[in-house]
DNA sequence: CGAAGTTCGTGAAATATATCACAGTCCAAA
DNA sequence: TTTGGACTGTGATATATTTCACGAACTTCG
């Protein structure tokens, strides 16, 4: 039916259309337009009918899509049906956010293993999760399966942590470092730099607006 | 010498390049070639040359970028001669991770308020900002002048405090709550949703790897 | 100095992604 | 049942972004 490539951004929509249509379902609200859906998420209609229709025909002409059906086909398509482990490096400031915020295991992402070197974390637990010393890394990744891991370690650090991950079998990285890290082509890699994206940002209403010089 | 518009992923990719340039100074390399801080920064080399070329001609045919130079003339072209103010809204466990980290002003983004709704946290100090209750927002950003913001409360208050953000007069918003904000054309938002990259990340790892049922 | 070897800058080509636009389908109402 | 209106699904088109590829500029070295 369709055997082209899904680009990463259209995956990345559909999991917003699935928070939108579960939103909706909570209200619910049975029915609802490609041009209402891309309303809410700030998309185009035909945007929303193309991510769709990679993945089969889930509307209806004349109404609409089936609030309920979208919700189980994207969950269906999205993989909800599964749990991922997820590990955690670095529980400093950032990281202690992040282990302790619940909202990753509603999505079926639990951080199972966090890890630190300062010898006053480890040992300490946030959220059921033991911190364990770096050097156990290896094993514990193993032994979980862990496919998934956050890095908040600082940026010098980064890589060398990195390169202990993969090494470990990790296959992807949310990387809050801010540093460009070097990893094997099947690693996926997704960098969150706070401070670019507060830059990019500013750089594009600069003159417009009011950064001050020094 | 060129006027043709300038992609986003141009300026991001910018910062990135800058950091690389900064780290190369700093151990006195003088001199790179596009092809090494494509390596370093997990870029091609034609796309380092083609950012670069969007702003002018830096490089020097035979022997590369001067580091100095290129430094400079990135630091010019990303207005890092200025300085600007953020405001933080929601100062819980993400937002205080936030607000005391020392980065951001180490690129110049300093944020020069935060605001709460919990009782217990206003009048609150982290790193010299005292935490304001949420009506205090709009005098405060018109008075400071406060065009970038960081928005980190939960879901259900993010409209309402984008809404109270941009009727103040701040063009930007760093979003790290999963909804989608519904703002007007001239205000800009960068969505930070961790779990969507995440679980967008283990999509892609699927099959190969190891996500359990449930 | 001249030759060999690098590396840039940049149009042109290739890819990737988003939008358009409309035939075809379905619904609702009379 | 028929008609009008509301929508989808999807090729075709447009736009955006990246990669290619090569002439020209520059460096180095014998
Ligand atoms: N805190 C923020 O709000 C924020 C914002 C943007 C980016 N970041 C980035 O996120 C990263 C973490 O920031 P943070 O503020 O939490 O820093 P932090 O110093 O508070 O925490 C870092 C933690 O990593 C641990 N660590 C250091 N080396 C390690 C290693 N080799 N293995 C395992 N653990 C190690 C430290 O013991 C510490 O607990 C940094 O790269 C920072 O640039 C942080
Ligand atoms: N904590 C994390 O690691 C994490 C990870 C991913 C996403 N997020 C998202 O970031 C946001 C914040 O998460 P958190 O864990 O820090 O939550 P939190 O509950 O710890 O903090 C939220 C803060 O916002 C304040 N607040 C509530 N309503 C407000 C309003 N109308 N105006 C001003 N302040 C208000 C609360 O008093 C609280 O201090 C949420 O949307 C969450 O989904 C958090």
């Amino acid at each position: 039916m369709n055997n082209k490539k899904i680009p990463e951004a259209t995956i990345s929509r559909l999991f917003v259309y699935l928070r939108e249509v579960t939103e909706l379902d909570k209200v619910n609200i049975r029915t609802i337009s490609s041009s209402d859906l891309g309303e809410r998420t700030n998309l185009s209609d035909a945007q929303v009918r193309k991510d769709l229709g990679y993945f089969g025909q889930f509307g209806v002409s004349g109404s609409g899509y089936a609030v309920g059906e979208l919700k189980q086909s994207l969950e269906k398509i999205l993989g909800k049906d599964k749990t991922w482990n997820v590990a955690m490096v670095g529980v400093g400031h950032l990281g202690s956010a992040l282990l302790t915020y619940s909202g990753f295991s509603r999505h079926g992402l639990e951080i199972v293993a966090a890890f630190d070197t300062d010898i006053r974390k480890i040992g300490k637990t946030f959220e059921n999760v033991v911190i364990k010393p770096i050097d156990d890394l290896s094993k514990i990744v193993a032994g979980k399966n862990i496919s998934l891991s956050i890095l908040s370690v600082p940026a010098r650090e980064a890589q060398d942590v990195a390169d202990i991950l993969i090494e470990a079998g990790v296959k992807c990285i949310l990387n809050f470092a801010p540093v460009s890290l070097n990893v094997p082509e099947h690693v996926k890699v997704k960098d969150m730099d706070l401070s670019r994206e507060l830059e990019t940002l500013a750089y594009f209403v600069a003159g417009k607006t009011n950064g001050k010089n020094k």
